[in-house]
RNA sequence: GGGCGUAUAGGCUCAGCGGGAGAGCACUACGUUGACAUCGUAGGGGUCACAAGUUCGAUCCUUGUUACGCCCA
């Protein structure tokens, strides 16, 4: 027996347990001999990471696609895996580390501290494994993988991956290492990619600053303008006003620009300033970077602390002079004054030291601020910490030339995007793109395969014996080598993902079946991260493209279009809605607003509709049960007598039909819709109500074929809402496999239903007019406010022999569903009746004494009203000589039999109208 | 500043689309109906942001404007 009421929570576990139990998450599981493949690679959450809703969305379309093409009988493989996130990582156990009081990262030493990341990420990372188990996710969790491998031993083989990466990257010149600016963090004390920093407006100020010229330099200075903006009059000056937004950088002043045809420095180019404070004496230049139009038109120049200094700093030869440590404070070969100090407290010192030096001597020292809103870099995660500009030796890719290739794939239409208007954002960034910093100054990650020398000349290498070998050789005796510190970036080894799990740089079967992929589900926020890098990195390695199709999924927002955040408060937790609602509706609702392109504001109520679907889907089966409507052995869908199951399995392969295509297509929300509307407003509102009286009826063998009909609906309704909602279907399966001929197996690994033929057009003209007349009826109840327990007679007149052979076939049913008390077909109709129109019949509610005639000619009025309007817009366009003359043939025949039918129609309906005055 | 996207029911979340404006929620009325009140039946409600253009015909295509969102600088 099906339970009185569906409850996820009891249901959704044990059922996941028959799954992996089954062993029906196995690559291949269910896989017709010989099939073409399927395969996915999972987007590794971090370790660290809990499931979000984003997770949520992201999983439930890789599952529907994964369970449609499993159904499909396809080889398929959806791997799964985690990220080792390098800096989250790291930060989370030096936070325990901290929160415990036990030594810091430093005190301990790397080696001790990997082993307490590796312990930490073996108790409580990968939580989201679980929780997106709670989903349903069917993933081939047995073949798991993480970015640093089971222990992040050099011969483990996703470690052996990326070493071999980067060491035949460094072969080929792709990667190299240089002493180049790069976005530092001052508290983690690492590089960063630019990916990761976020430019972020803020109340600034522009600080004025005089530099006195050095030698007693003197030039005329243009302080009054006539109309034509020429200059009138002029003041010596014997300093030049430089502005900045960071006044501590003067510290690493190393020059002065101007721009070359600005006439007001020309006589200054080629002559010094004494930078005050620090008394550095340092050139003024002539580079094009200035802008005479900005502030006074010279820029002071700090080639160690700003990326476009940096580039004035080589074209000039101007010196680089860092001024901060690792941490972002005053190092101590700067003036004394400020050694020690914090960017932020120098800056304030600096203010305050230049102030004073123009109260003493109005020529010099602060001139004045300005207010200014300027773009500020911070950390991308916390979005607190300011990032520096920083000069230190790093590790780059030369992604430029990379980018080829993956520009290539993608124009030449080998990889698409879906939506299609992403490849504009992925060639807008390929085209631009900078070298990639894949250096971090963390202990964390994939540890560079690089040894120094005595000299600090670096051998790259797979193993430190090779890299020794080769040191030696090169010295000609044996060295001592130092291996480098640090790991590189965490998506290096995303990069190589859709490989590296499946075996790289081993030639595995599972490499040479299931790769490349067929598509990739993410979401935009990563195609520079991590798309266009695994692009670049499977051309490189593999020489083809990674995946065909890249799927990218919408942002989901709260219901008031705002990106989801814990400083906000407005983050729905997936779990909970699973806890409260059941995976399958929380997995419905995401997939019914996955429209694409179009960000998915994600409102509670949408979820409880499709809670109440599950709920529906329940009752019915439940019902049909009751009703021992058991599976067929043998059931033949196109052999039915009856138009209702002649109809409703025809009505079963249009659903089909539309599902399928949905999510072939990628338009989740279309075959969810097609679905719900379907099991809900076709099957559960007409054909079981219909089905009713044909169960309680006595004609036995229009029970068997109904009962029949109806227990094989519902075998292809749960098939084709399994992929949607794996678990209240699958139960479904089980319950109703109790009766009738032994199930095969999983419903998770049945055929997806193949209905074509079944469509039966004139079942569908028999029933469409069965629901016309039904709902015509209810609707004149309604409006005539005739109360639901008053069973009434129905007359109708001017049928013909079709109309009279449907009613005949149907009047239990339309007396039933209409509340009727009789139907009879007659000459006349009563004085006083309600009356409407099907087809060419009409028909009569006699509710003389009982309706009001006002109501009633006002309501046919209005029915009048809306039809001429109608007509009269066909006529006009039929009246239009150009429409005659231009428009398809088929639409003008269309046009002419909808206005035959509304004239006829009106015709009816005014005739009826008539005879109520 | 450059790029991309979005504007559809007097409320909310959203479909759709070159020829008859849709769903769910909310709302109104009714509900003695042997699956389901997590329900049923019916109903009200939109000049499809604004303007111009293309077209026989525009909510849909083009351009512009406005508003909002995102990405990049």
């Amino acid at each position: 027996m099906i339970e009185k009421t569906y409850e996820p929570g009891s249901v959704e576990g044990r059922i996941y347990e028959q799954w992996l139990k089954a062993n029906a998450f196995a690559a291949g599981a269910g896989a017709a001999p010989g099939a073409d493949t399927f395969s996915i690679v999972i987007p590794p959450p971090n370790v660290t990471g809990s499931l979000h809703v984003g997770h949520a969305l992201n999983n439930t379309i890789q599952d529907i696609l994964v369970r449609f093409n499993r159904m499909l009988k396809k080889d398929v493989l959806w791997q799964p895996g985690m990220d080792h996130a390098g800096i989250a990582t790291q930060m989370i156990v030096e936070r325990q580390l901290m929160e415990a009081q036990e030594p810091s990262r430093r005190d301990m030493g790397r080696e001790e501290f990997l082993r307490r990341v590796w312990q930490w990420k073996g108790e409580s990372g990968g939580t989201i494994m679980n929780q997106l188990k709670r989903l349903g996710a069917s993933a081939d969790f047995s073949r798991e993988r993480f970015t640093m491998g089971e222990n992040g031993a050099p011969d483990d083989q996703m470690v052996r991956a990326v070493t071999k990466v980067f060491v035949e990257l460094h072969e080929r010149g792709l990667i190299y290492r240089a002493k180049r600016l790069v976005n530092w963090h001052p508290g983690l004390e690492t590089a960063i990619s630019d990916l990761e920093v976020e430019n972020i407006e803020v109340n600034g100020h522009m600080w004025h600053l005089r530099y006195p010229l050095a030698d007693g330099v003197t030039y005329e200075f243009p302080i009054e303008f006539d109309e034509d903006g020429r200059p009138t009059a002029f003041e010596t000056r014997d300093y030049v006003i430089v502005a900045t937004t960071r006044p501590e950088t003067m510290l690493g002043d190393s020059g002065v620009a101007v721009h070359p045809d600005d006439e007001r420095y020309a006589s200054l180019v080629g002559k010094f300033v004494d930078l005050p404070l620090v008394g550095r004496r340092i050139p003024i230049v002539a580079d094009e970077y200035a802008d005479p139009s900005l502030g006074s038109g010279a820029v002071k120049i700090t080639p160690a602390h700003d990326f476009n200094d940096f580039e004035v700093g080589v074209r000039n030869d101007l010196e680089q002079i860092n001024i901060f440590t690792t941490r972002g404070e005053i190092i101590d070969t700067a003036p004394e004054a400020y050694r020690g100090l914090d960017r932020f407290v120098a800056r304030k010192r600096i203010v305050v030291d230049l102030t004073a030096l123009a109260e003493e001597n109005s020529t010099r020292g602060l001139d004045h601020i300005e207010d200014k809103k300027i773009m500020v870099p911070h950390d991308e995660k916390s979005k607190l910490v300011v990032i520096e500009p920083f000069l230190t030796d790093q590790w780059w890719v030369k992604a430029d030339v990379m980018a080829g290739p993956a520009l290539a794939s993608v124009r030449e239409g080998r990889t698409r995007f879906v939506p299609q208007q992403y490849e504009n954002t992925y060639f807008a960034w390929l085209e631009n793109i900078k070298p990639w910093c894949i250096s971090r100054q963390l202990w964390w990650g994939h540890q560079i395969p690089a040894w120094y020398g005595p000299d600090n000349r670096a051998f790259v290498a797979h193993t430190d014996f090779e890299a020794q070998a080769a040191a030696n050789a090169h010295y000609g005796k044996p060295v001592v080598l130092r291996r480098d510190e640090d790991v590189l970036d965490t998506w290096f080894s995303s990069a190589l993902w859709p490989f590296s799990t499946m075996g790289w740089p081993d030639e595995t079967a599972e490499l040479k079946r299931y790769f490349p992929t067929s598509v990739l589900v993410t979401g935009f926020d990563i195609i520079f991260f991590w798309v266009a890098r695994m692009m670049m990195m499977s051309l490189e390695f593999e020489k083809t493209e990674p995946f065909h199709t890249v799927y990218m999924h919408a942002l989901v927002r709260d219901e008031k279009g705002q990106k989801m955040s814990k400083t906000k408060g407005n983050v729905i937790d997936p779990l909970a809605l699973i806890d409260q609602y059941g995976a399958d509706a929380t997995r419905f609702t995401l997939a019914a607003m996955a429209a694409q392109g179009r960000d998915i504001r994600l409102a509670i109520n949408r979820v409880e509709g499709y809670r109440n679907f599950v709920t529906k889907l329940w009752n019915a089966a439940r019902f049909l049960e009751m009703n021992e409507c058991r599976r067929v052995e043998g059931y033949d869908a196109k052999a039915n007598r009856l138009p209702l199951n002649r109809w409703i399995v025809g009505a079963t392969a249009r659903a089909a039909t539309a599902i399928t295509k949905g999510i072939a297509d990628y338009k989740f929300n279309e075959a969810a819709n097609a679905a719900y509307d379907f099991v809900w407003g076709t099957f559960c509102d007409w054909y079981v109500e219909f089905a009713k009286p044909i169960f309680m009826g006595d004609d036995a063998s229009a029970k068997a074929e109904t009962r029949a009909t109806a227990a094989y609906v519902l075998d292809q309704i749960l098939k084709l809402l399994h992929p949607f909602m794996p678990f209240v279907t699958e139960e479904l399966w089980a319950e109703t496999g109790k009766h009738g001929p032994a199930r095969d197996g999983l419903l998770m690994l049945q055929e997806w239903p193949h209905l074509e033929g079944l469509e039966d057009p004139e079942a569908d003209a028999d029933l469409n007019w069965l629901l016309n007349v039904i709902s015509s009826v209810r609707s004149v109840r309604t409006e005539m406010n005739v109360p639901a327990s008053a069973k009434l007679p129905l007359i109708m007149v001017g049928a013909d022999e079709t109309t009279l052979r449907r009613l005949v076939a149907s009047t239990s049913l339309i007396t039933r569903l209409a509340r009727l008390e009789e139907i009879s077909p007659q000459s006349e109709i009563p004085s006083g009746s309600a009356q409407f129109v099907v087809g060419e019949a009409t028909w009569a509610l006699p509710l003389a004494g009982f309706i009001d005639l006002e109501v009633e000619k006002a309501r046919l009025a209005k029915d009048i009203g809306k039809l001429e309007g109608e007509i009269a817009g066909v006529d006009k366009k039929l009246a239009n000589a150009q429409f005659v003359a231009k428009a398809p043939t088929e639409v003008i025949e269309e046009q002419k039999s909808r206005r035959e039918a509304a004239i006829d129609r009106r015709d009816r309906i005014g005739a009826a109208l008539a005879r109520l005055s």
